[in-house]
DNA sequence: GATTTAAATTGACGCAGATCATAAAAAGAT
DNA sequence: ATCTTTTTATGATCTGCGTCAATTTAAATC
């Protein structure tokens, strides 16, 4: 059965968090004795596009943005939910800053791993390093598919993909509770908050989505989905 | 001296392909004795979205692009001149397909390095494995900034955002060949045929371009970085 | 509960840029 | 040199969607 290539805007990949799982119990308590955790609320920053990277992250609980910003303009990159790592191109040798910026979108719990540490885990253990490679490369092809949902479709299906996200790889569930406001919405789609609300509402009147206050669920999956695929 | 973060949809990394300094003799004859080096001509397949990946590449003369398709439509990722390596992201667990398309621009030739030979190499040396990791991590950065400018800047800046690139990472000189045609710069800055058209010709009037049919030269470097910063 | 502030909705308008159509120029083919 | 095909140029439309403005609704603060 082959799986055609799909762009969805959704840039949440499918597996679970695994480069620690092969570790040795040493290794373990190395990445053990170099973090902290730390607690964060909504809409606080996690890291800071150009500041000093002193650590690769983890977001063990909560909902994140990935985003680049430039003067008053941001482009999301991806959303994190979590179990999920974050921080890991600023291993780039030779320039130790994050090169993006990251928020979070609810009570999120984070774990901050030394970047010295991490590294030296990683010249120690070919093996790990192969798991980074992997977990960079697959990150790629996600953002790469964000990257061409964003330029190629316009709104509608640029939403309908929001949505899809959300329900399949975010809350897992089509009824899910709308933590986001519009202006999250319109961000991760990238179109103004009023395009949002109209199609939105074009949307709940085909009767493709329920909408209140509370929560969005997901009707007509497959109409939704034809949307996103013709863009 | 702080230099600011610049997207520029000029998606080529600036530093030279360095993976295999540090190699040792023995690893180096391992990657000879599993390599092969081929000749493409101008508009030929490098490597087939989706298509089972065998073979890590290096670009050792030419330029060509990596895109994605998707229906009629596609995308370009980046641009590729020479030296450069390219495959590197089918090097997820897993899953060996390619997650792009790339093809010559012009002549070019292509080292391939067979697939399991390159990854028994990282697995046995973490240091390599460090330098795979922060390639990656390098490309991810440069892809994003190409991102944020095929999606925030509009068709004057994207445009002028492809002839600085042309000039100042490829070419690395003002004037340079016009090997790609119109069709190929409109597809480069995203936007159709006509506008570019226009868009050249408006630059032109403007004296911050000089263009025939054989080159292109740069006149006022300075105006065109305004517009590409502008958007 | 009253008042302020913020978020969401809805309509009117404008424009960047794609598309369409046609012509001119250049490049290949015979 | 002639004919065909491709590439480039330019003007005339059309439209998706952002911006602006004005309400409505909801949330927050007192």
């Amino acid at each position: 059965m082959v799986k055609p290539v799909v762009f969805n805007g959704c840039s949440v990949g499918e597996n679970p968090l695994c480069c620690f799982d092969d570790l040795s119990p040493e290794e373990l308590q190395i990445i053990e004795e170099n973090s902290v955790e730390v607690e964060y609320k909504r809409g606080e920053i996690l890291c800071k596009q150009g500041s000093f990277a002193s650590h690769v992250m983890v977001l063990k609980e909560g909902l994140a943005k990935i985003y680049l910003e430039n003067n008053n303009d941001s482009l999301i990159l991806k959303i994190l939910p979590s179990v999920n790592i974050l921080g890991l191109p600023a291993l780039v040798e030779g320039n130790n800053t994050f090169p993006y910026s990251a928020q979070t979108y609810m009570p999120s719990v984070v774990q901050l791993i030394e970047i010295n540490a991490f590294k030296s885990l990683i010249n120690n253990n070919a093996h790990f390093g192969y798991k980074i490679i992997s977990m960079l490369a697959e990150n790629t092809v996600i953002i790469n598919g964000r990257f061409f949902c964003l330029t190629k479709k316009q709104t509608y299906g640029r939403l309908a993909d929001v949505l899809i996200c959300l329900a399949q790889r975010i809350y897992k569930q089509d009824k899910f509770p709308l933590q986001l406001t519009r202006k999250d919405l319109a961000e991760l789609a990238s179109m103004s908050v009023e395009s949002t609300t109209r199609i939105l509402t074009k949307f709940k009147d085909e009767g493709l989505i329920r909408v209140n206050s509370e929560f969005i669920e997901i009707l007509d999956i497959d109409k939704l989905t034809e949307i996103s695929l013709i863009g």
